[in-house]
DNA sequence: TCGGCATACTGAACACCGTTCAAGTTGAAC
DNA sequence: GTTCAACTTGAACGGTGTTCAGTATGCCGA
């Protein structure tokens, strides 16, 4: 235990942690390298011991978004657990700024280093998706909540600068949400069938 | 007319027609309004006299991206075409770099300025979605579509930087982009039921 | 032909950005 | 007391979007 005065390493964990809050706090904008080590009381390139560059920081930032997320309570219906989940991720995010960004290219390299993102492709299983379908159908739901979550931010924003444009609703961007959720949710259950494409 | 080597003004065209072709060639990291100027033979400030800034030019961009996507021939199922639409949305993005993001910030702002957003709202619907429903299912095969893309393209930046990383194969891709789609589609026909969400 | 005026553009600056790296400072182990 | 690794600094490199006073160009009415 360091005592009173006495400087102590920064951590990986604390780079982490204070980009989290940055971001939490002022968006995708102001988490810059040079900010990051102000806010750290540090040179900027005393970050490069901790973490090899941003997007590798970017990765870790999302991933402790994505860990607070709690897990879906078992015992329910499947259907009924994949929605509670796939809201509790939007919700998790929604009031997190440029979260769909960060969580987005996280995503692209790992699609399941996260808990909850595991969580969602069992449920989309369990919830009538077959086996060889359920990382394709998982990958549609992670979609629609990062394209909810950066379509509502992006709204808000434009509504910020355009006072014209309208602002949106959190109720009518979240219940436009799930009506999307339920029509994914009922194209599980329902008849195979091909269409052609061209 | 102008006669040989008359110096023509600048139009807004011509610069958002070569912001197209940095982004098709060189991707979003390039398109860069001093990289613009140069490729115009222009310095930078001339740019704002016919944009007022990046990003409304990159509407401009995604705009264009979006016009010269086929319309879909009438005559065919709605969910048939509904799907060929979709796909061929998808390929019209997927070989420009960074697409997604464009497409995506100029979806957010205004989401039925292209015409081929308006007729994927319109096959929604005449596929089976209700009314009033219309434009929250676009917005899922929209969200699933700007993924779907940002995804391949994020997993393909990442393998090629990172060798342990597999290169994404683009017909598995696609494969798995339609395995969701159909799943939508599934759900626009199926009977409607309300799922608790807490 | 000569102002005058709107259009179009330049050049320079402002305040940032991510990243690298030689050199310096620590603190603990021997 | 010396050595060695862990950690940090300071300065630099080559970019970024955007602004703006000034300058050139071409047209239009007098």
């Amino acid at each position: 235990m360091p005592r009173a005065g006495e400087r102590v390493a920064l951590s990986r964990e604390q780079v982490v942690a204070t980009a989290v809050d940055l971001l939490r706090r002022y968006g995708l904008g102001d988490l810059s390298m040079r900010r990051l080590a102000r806010e750290l009381g540090v040179a900027p390139g005393a970050l490069y011991w901790h973490v090899a560059n941003k997007q590798e920081l970017l990765v870790e930032v999302a991933d402790v978004l994505l860990a607070e997320i709690p897990p879906p309570a078992d015992g329910r219906p499947p259907a009924e657990a994949l929605v509670g989940l796939a809201v509790a991720v939007r919700d998790a995010l929604v009031h997190v700024p440029d979260a769909a960004d960060v969580v987005g290219l996280a995503y692209a390299v790992e699609p399941s280093a996260a808990r909850a993102l595991r969580d969602l492709a069992r449920l989309v299983h369990d919830a009538g998706a077959p086996a060889s379908e359920r990382d394709e159908v998982a990958a549609l739901v992670v979609h629609h909540i990062l394209g909810s979550v950066a379509g509502q931010q992006d709204r808000a924003l434009a509504a910020s600068v355009d006072p014209d444009l309208p602002t949106p609703d959190a109720t009518t961007e979240a219940k436009a949400f799930e009506v999307g959720l339920s029509v994914i949710v009922r194209g599980l259950g329902g008849p195979r069938q091909a269409f052609r494409t061209t």
